[in-house]
DNA sequence: AATAGGTATATGAAGTTTACACATAGATGT
DNA sequence: ACATCTATGTGTAAACTTCATATACCTATT
């Protein structure tokens, strides 16, 4: 096929950010798995998992939702305590099962990761 | 708010890949990186770096012709050798640079990664 | 010389995921 | 009464991936 100048219409390469497809799963797993949360208190521990651009508080409650619908967590209303009601956040049998399949996908993550920079390393030894 | 009770759109959350976003571009870099090559050529290569998926040859060639675009590699057409022609693409001074970026978000991408393992493996410990 | 298969490059379109803005609402302080 | 803080959520466009498909040249075979 010969040469082609077609207009483009995908991204603008740039800025490239190499996200982690939905990381925030399995970081919202671990946190409720730490200690049951609801979601406005889970936006400050979640930061410290260096997301960027920083943590949208929309996504947590989106997730939060769809994984209860999966069973991966449970929530139950909580009033009594001060401020607005809160919906509190569990880890269930199932969601500890999802986040140990997040786990070896992690792993495997990082193992790619691994293979890349250390070929990256052998070429600029030269 | 009150509970309720929405129909949700989004993704059925299952199956969850964790992919790194734009991963297939450093893997490309780095490959051209060791020497100048044809997207064909790069399709069993790429395969090592374990994509699932396996790699998309249409990804290859749209990512290698976006970043020509962007002066990260540059190509010509190969004609003479056997069969159809193809289009030899060779790094740039530039794609050097956007490597090397890509390295440092990969590796801050490990650091994020192994933060959670650490601290997943801790609560496994209890 | 037709045709099948391999090599090589590329596009179309639908589905998924993220980013950012915005909406809702009760509680608290002045 | 009003603003502000806490808290939960939705709308939507842009970005990204996936899968199917198109094109075309070359080589080997019948």
């Amino acid at each position: 096929m010969a040469p082609n100048q077609k207009a483009e219409k995908q991204h603008d390469l740039l800025p490239y950010k190499g996200k982690i497809e939905r990381f925030i799963e399995p970081c919202l797993l671990l946190l409720l798995a730490e200690k049951p949360a609801h979601g406005y208190e889970l936006i400050e521990p979640l930061s410290q998992f260096d997301f960027e651009p920083n943590v949208d508080p929309g996504q947590i409650y989106r997730t939060l939702r769809r994984m209860e619908k999966h069973g991966f967590v449970v929530s139950n209303w909580e009033t009594g305590k001060a401020g607005p009601a809160r919906r509190r956040y569990q880890l269930t049998a199932q969601g500890e099962g999802f986040l140990t399949s997040w786990i070896k996908t992690l792993t495997k993550r990082v193992q790619m990761i691994e293979k890349l920079l250390q070929r990256y390393d052998q070429i600029m030894e030269r």
